[in-house]
Parts: C-alpha cells; sequence; structure tokens
RNA sequence: GCGAAUGUGGUGAAGUGGUUAACACGCCAGAUUGUGGCUCUGGUAUGCGUGGGUUCGAUCCCCACUAUUCGCCCCA
C-alpha cells in the first residue's frame, strides 16, 4: 500500500469540515481589519530562508525541505511564511505600490524536516499576518490582537498570552553580551543543549526545559531590565495598547523566540487545555525591524505573527468545542426505477439551481436501504417518486423529522420547500453575534459565558430552547 | 539527530506455538412482492505491518526493516 509522507496528514471529513470552517473564520476576521490576502510560492531561492532566518535557528540549518530544480538552482520548500511575504513586498515594490502600511495575510502549507509528534507535522498549515511599514506600538498590539481574537471568536477559553521585548538591535546586543558573561562561570552546570546554545544562541538558554528550574537561570539577567530608554518606552506603549484593546497577557521576561529577525516586540499564545502536548503553543510572533533591509529591500519596520492550524484545531477538540458545521442535507431524493432515476436527475438539478443542498441515490440500491441512506445523511426533507405518482405530475415529500407525508405537483414543490426549510432558523450558519454587549457569548457555546440575548445570537441558551 | 511504545478485517478490539482467527459496530441482502430507522436470519479478512530466522509447525519466540504514536532537540 502506498502511504502518505510522514509527518503529513489527509484531511477529509468532518476534520476537513472544522478547517473549512476555521478558514472563513480567518477569512472574515481579517476583512473586518482590513488585511489583503497574499499567496506566495511555497518554494523559494534557499537564500530567502537563509538570510531572512537567521544561520543560528534549527529551522534554517537542519530542518528545511531542500532541493535544486533542473535548471541546477538551490530551492527551499518555504519553513514559515514571513521571510516569503517580505521578498515579495519588496520585489513588487509594495512600498511604493500600496498604502502605508502594507497590511497582508495568508494562510498556506509550511514544510519543516523534523520528527513528527503531537502538534508537530512536517506538512503544517499556518495563518499569519504581517503589517509592514509602521513602528508604531499601536501596530505591536494590534497585530496580537488579531490571533486572541480569532481564538475568541472560536470559543478557545485555555488560552494565554506572553509577551517580552527583546528591545531595539542596540539593546538586544548589549543584553546579549551580558548574558554571555553571566553563564559563562555557570557553563559545566547546565545542560548539554545549553552549552551548545551558548556559543550559538544564548537567548535560547533562557527557555530551556531542563535546566529551567535552577538557580542559575531564575538569577539570570532579564531582557527588560537592559532596554535603553527608548526601547522601554517604547514597550510601555504596546502594554498600554494592549489594555485598550483589552488583550490580557502576562510579561515573560524569558520569553525570546528562535528566529533572528525579531527585535522590540515578542509574543506568544500558548493553550493551557488539559491534554495538550508539550507544543502547545499556538500563535507566536513579534517585530522585526531590519528584515525588509536585511533582504534587500529598503529600511521597513514590521510585525507579523503565524498561527498554526493544526494545534489551533486541536486545542478546540480539547476544549471541546461544537462548531456550527452543517453535517446535514436538506432534501434527499428517492428513485428505484429507471424512469423515476431518469427524473430524478432532472429535479434533483434544477433542486440545486434553486438553492438547495441536494441529495440523491447513485447505487442502485432498494428503496429501504436509500431511507437508510436518507437518515445517515440527516436528511430533512425526502423526496419519494413513484411511476404512478408521476404520471400525475405528483410526488411525495415527506417531513423527516415528523414524518408527515403530502403529495405535490411538481409546481408547488419548490414553492414549498422554500417555505418550509426558511423556517428553520438553526439551518443557516451566522458566524458572529453583531452585538457589542461586554460580556456577549459571542457565539459560544459553553456554560460560563452569559448571553447577549441579542435575537440573532447563535450560542448554546437559545439552541436549548430551539430544540 | 536521539529515546520509548505500538502495528490483527471498513472501524473498535480479544486471542493462541498446531485443524475452519472470538466478540462488537459498520456495511450489504432477505423476512417486509416500493416507505425506512426496532427485531430476526444470512453475507462480509490479499490470514494477524514487511523480510529473514528458530521450529515438524508461528499471528503468537528471535533479528532486521518499515509505519504510526509519544517524548527530547527545535518550533506554530
Amino acid at each position: 500500500m502506498i502511504t502518505k509522507p510522514k509527518g503529513c496528514h489527509d484531511i477529509y471529513g468532518s476534520e476537513a469540515k472544522k478547517w473549512q470552517y476555521v478558514i472563513k473564520m480567518i477569512d472574515s476576521l481579517m476583512e473586518k481589519y482590513n488585511y489583503e490576502f497574499i499567496r506566495t510560492p511555497i518554494f523559494e531561492s534557499s537564500e530567502v530562508f537563509h538570510r531572512g532566518m537567521g544561520e543560528s535557528s534549527d529551522v534554517v540549518t537542519k530542518e528545511t525541505y531542500d532541493f535544486v530544480d533542473r535548471g541546477e538552482r538551490n530551492m527551499t520548500l518555504r519553513p514559515e511564511g514571513t521571510a516569503g511575504i517580505v521578498r515579495s513586498y519588496i520585489e513588487n515594490k509594495m512600498y511604493g505600490n500600496m498604502s502605508s502600511p502594507v497590511k497582508l495575510y495568508y494562510n498556506g502549507t509550511m514544510y519543516r524536516y523534523e520528527r513528527p509528534q503531537s502538534g508537530r507535522d512536517r506538512e503544517l498549515t499556518q495563518f499569519g499576518v504581517e503589517l509592514l511599514g509602521s513602528d508604531d506600538p499601536l501596530s505591536d498590539a494590534e497585530v496580537i490582537s488579531i490571533p486572541v481574537n480569532l481564538y475568541k471568536m472560536l470559543g478557545l477559553q485555555e488560552v494565554k498570552v506572553k509577551i517580552n521585548s527583546l528591545g531595539d538591535a542596540e539593546s538586544r546586543n548589549k543584553y546579549r553580551e551580558v548574558l554571555k558573561e553571566y553563564f559563562h562561570p555557570h557553563l559545566d552546570e547546565l545542560c548539554e543543549d545549553c552549552r551548545e546554545r551558548f556559543s550559538k544562541n544564548p537567548l535560547r538558554i533562557l527557555d530551556c526545559k531542563v535546566d529551567k528550574d535552577s538557580d542559575i537561570l531564575k538569577n539570570a539577567p532579564k531582557t527588560l531590565d537592559y532596554l535603553n530608554e527608548e526601547s522601554k518606552i517604547r514597550f510601555d506603549k504596546v502594554k498600554e495598547y494592549l489594555q485598550a484593546l483589552e488583550v490580557d497577557y502576562e510579561i515573560d521576561p524569558k520569553l525570546v523566540r528562535g528566529l533572528d529577525y525579531y527585535n522590540h516586540t515578542v509574543f506568544e499564545i500558548e493553550a493551557h487545555v488539559e491534554g495538550f502536548g508539550s507544543n502547545n503553543v499556538l500563535a507566536a510572533g513579534g517585530r522585526y525591524n531590519g528584515l525588509v533591509e536585511l533582504l534587500g529591500g529598503p529600511s521597513t519596520p514590521g510585525v507579523g505573527f503565524a498561527c498554526g492550524l493544526g494545534r489551533l484545531i486541536m486545542a478546540l477538540d480539547l476544549e471541546d468545542i461544537k462548531l456550527p458545521i452543517k453535517e446535514d442535507v436538506e432534501v434527499f431524493v428517492m428513485a428505484v426505477s429507471d424512469t423515476e432515476k431518469n427524473y430524478a436527475a432532472t429535479l434533483v438539478q434544477s433542486l440545486r439551481m434553486s438553492g438547495f443542498r441536494v441529495e440523491t441515490e447513485y447505487t442502485g440500491r432498494g428503496l429501504k436501504a436509500q431511507f437508510r441512506q436518507a437518515d445517515r445523511l440527516n436528511a430533512k426533507y425526502l423526496i419519494i417518486l413513484n411511476d404512478e405518482d408521476l404520471a400525475h405530475n405528483e410526488l411525495k415529500v415527506k417531513n423527516n423529522k415528523t414524518k408527515e407525508e403530502l403529495t405535490l405537483t411538481l409546481d408547488y414543490l419548490l414553492y414549498y420547500l422554500d417555505e418550509v426549510l426558511l423556517e428553520d432558523e438553526d439551518y443557516t450558519i451566522d458566524d458572529s453575534c453583531e452585538c457589542s454587549s461586554d460580556d456577549c457569548c459571542g457565539n459560544h457555546h459553553d456554560e460560563e459565558h452569559e448571553c447577549c440575548g441579542k435575537e440573532d445570537c447563535h450560542c448554546h441558551h437559545h439552541e436549548e430552547e430551539e430544540e
């Protein structure tokens, strides 16, 4: 049997419906923030990532899918979204062609040659945002608020936002030196990996899991103590704006992020649901003011984040959140004889063109099996064709819930279905409650949220009433 | 790159060195000669991941490989 590549997944069935729903929410959220969708190639010249992400990160040095194409060019399957987008920003001269700042979002697959485990695949899907051309602390705060609001929209509860500041290049370099000085005499007390990190990327020692409880780490100098005045003021501004945007956060002085391009604000959003594996970062990002220049463009500030969709859906599952996903069919058309089937083909076509979600029988099963099939598909209405009725230009429609059955003429059918299906309020997906009440449930399906009381709210309170 | 666990049908899952590999669900058909979701009856495996080995004989013992899952590194 031929199997899928290691660390990849086939997404289908109800799983695929969740993905589509989440992506739909992302699109509608980004529309409100006025970000534009961008799609860049799934592979780029290797240089894009080597220069962009930095040689000290493992992602670039040992986790990329590299290949040489037939023209002997070195190519790399993108391991993340930012570098490619910055390349595109420069190449398309968006700094001149688009209104500034340029606000872009993407959603696509990334590739990393790693050992798969819970929450980590070789092919992963990320949604992310890049805001280029603004150094205003408000843009940092707003970017952080995007995933926070997405999770809120989806009903996720157990998330924690962590922020920190690395300061500008000056502060960061100074801190790096201080840190090396501090750790140097303690080298043999640290774990093997940390000794490796010391020379490669000393900042990463801070979030070592092995040594995290040792006094050496606890007493290590903090980034925030080495920010210069300007960076400090900037970070305070970011925090102010976060409060204004009602984003709850905590400051984690050990948060440093792995990619070289970050400076000033860095952040992570973690899942804290019971049962989540150790890879619990749902989204992460930060400011990367030198990156555009590094990749050959004009000096341009930028902020962004990336959000792993696989992990997000895992979190939704673990919090047992039921997404409002359509799992049913409006009309199921049954036919057995050849003339019935012929008639069914035409009928199904016209019902679909009239906007109904219609299924019919394809395998030549008996009527009994067709009833079973209709139930499996959660059909709301059944149309049962038989030759006798058809001779009178009539057909039978059965409400699959009440079991009421009517004999109608074809002319009347569309009118009837229109009436009857529109009555089902829960039948249309309304993706968000529009009210602005503070304790709005936002369509959450959990018990903790109070309902805002709006008519068009589809939270669990109303669902119960409807049932 | 390192470490651990697992690998039996469409699914879940028992099981034993020795004729026909439990059970449950699902699916298909019939009882019900075109109106069902209950019930009953019957049907439903390239033979237990792949390749070697031990043995008179292995799905069950040994080895290698592979796949999946989980952890480390790293990362969303």
